[in-house]
DNA sequence: CGCCACTTTGAATTAGCTCAAATTCCGTGG
DNA sequence: CCACGGAATTTGAGCTAATTCAAAGTGGCG
């Protein structure tokens, strides 16, 4: 059973209100070419418009700290990053996945201080733009200025959407719901997707999920054994997934108590 | 133990990177009142800048809904709304609760259409905003473009403290930050907090936190008996909080498996 | 007054956690 | 090149917090 797609995405033609709602994101091709291609198309624009400094990142350093006093938004050119919250009690926990065309730091800019880490999970590229700098540009350019509310609603968006997974969704389908998440990203940074490397091991999964490592390894285990995903002859890290709609479908199996088949 | 408060607020007078970070709200009466004054004067603001639409809203009525065409942002003049997420797999959810000067519909710019249902809870007002005026406007005063950013940033910084809890904390703890969360959200609206009226059922708490309600109920039980709570004589919606602090006590202490005392 | 939705509480069940042990991977140094 | 050691992963076995199922209690409101 598909997820039901329209040819067409954001095209709204019709002007009334359209009950259905799809904060499920999709993942078909056409989609997520455009998706990609708009990526390309805001990095570029904010190249020209801004000529942001370059600054390659390696893997476990931080882009900006929490408490650190906010200047600059940044921009992932490539690499992948994780948002690490600390409460003010210790708990810690990963509470975002950023991606190339991620925007990092809007949670500095409420209280002039982030909130978060922001740590590379592996080498790559962040462009820094200065804060005050984007403002005065976006007066010149509100192309820029469409361009970074969008940022922030997606982000908005997609932070629901990792809270509802969290809150209705049984342990292994959140695992699903991380590996298409995930290989949805990717393909929307025009990266393959069935073949991938997660960058954290089971114990930060979990930590994103709210589980334990030990639930995070069992749940992939059990998703091996469906065929829905399968691991790599070496390494447990890199994992091949013959259909990403597979994993959506398994999400939604998992909400039917009584399964129809 | 206090969290370690500072005398002023978002005064960054020191530059370098300070490691402490401080995700939980404070509580103290200064930044309450500070608070209050802040939401006071933006809406001034906008009321000046912008002369929005008012519009009187009852319970259960939605302000806007999911697939609903985005052309407007909304500021909460008084009331309450829960905002209701939908997956696309029929999953729904209470993703986050808006109070006086909370702005409402962020999620709807990125694709031009909400992907929530906004509700209230009980009789209030919003002011409409036609996004592409606020634009405009934040083009003839910079200071709007600061408080809108500013709402978007603590919108995404607050979504992330939900999700902490939520992976984070036991049952008990979580319905205690609950509370806190919204005895301190009253505060900031310069509302009484000691007796605070709770707009949902505890299915819709549930919802919100990630539980049934037979737990919920449970554990506002628990609490009643550690006396941080109270029940008022008639109707168990109606709830006394002697002390909010306690309340951080408790999710704190809930933290610690060898209890210290 | 009586209905209905909401709430509370109990008892049984279970999903996910904790603890523990075995295995695999990977970098490092001989 | 291979051996070694530490870190990450897997898997099993109990245990526990939270769920499910069920029944009784309570309050609001026509």
């Amino acid at each position: 059973m598909f997820s039901s797609a329209s040819p067409t995405v954001a095209a709204p033609t019709l002007a009334g209100p359209m009950p259905m709602a799809m904060a499920t994101p999709r993942t078909d091709a056409h989609f997520n070419q455009r998706a990609s291609q708009q990526i390309v198309d805001t990095l570029k624009l904010l190249n020209e418009v801004l000529a942001p400094q370059r600054r390659v990142i390696h893997a476990g350093e931080p882009i900006y700290q929490g408490g650190e006093r906010f200047a600059n938004l940044y921009i992932l050119n490539s690499g992948f990053v994780k948002i690490v919250g600390l409460s003010a009690d210790g708990r810690e926990q990963v509470v975002g996945l950023k991606f190339r065309g991620d925007w990092l730091g809007f949670d500095g800019i409420a209280d002039a201080q982030y909130a978060c880490d922001a740590i590379a999970m592996d080498t790559g590229e962040v462009w820094t733009i200065r804060y005050d700098a984007l403002l005065a540009a976006c007066a010149r350019e509100p192309m820029l200025l469409t361009v970074l509310h969008g940022a922030m609603s997606r982000e908005i968006g997609r932070d629901r959407d990792s809270l509802m997974s969290v809150c209705t969704l049984p342990a292994d389908a959140r695992v699903a719901e991380f590996l298409r998440y995930w290989a949805d990203s990717l393909a929307r940074c025009g990266l393959r997707t069935d073949q991938i490397m997660l960058r954290m091991t089971r114990a930060e999964i979990g930590n994103y999920l709210g589980m334990t490592l030990e639930t995070v390894s069992r749940a992939l285990s059990r998703l091996a054994r469906c065929k829905l995903i399968a691991f790599a002859e070496k390494g447990r890290r890199e994992i091949s997934i013959p259909d990403v709609g597979g994993l959506a479908d398994f999400v939604q199996a998992s909400l039917v108590p009584a399964m129809l088949q």
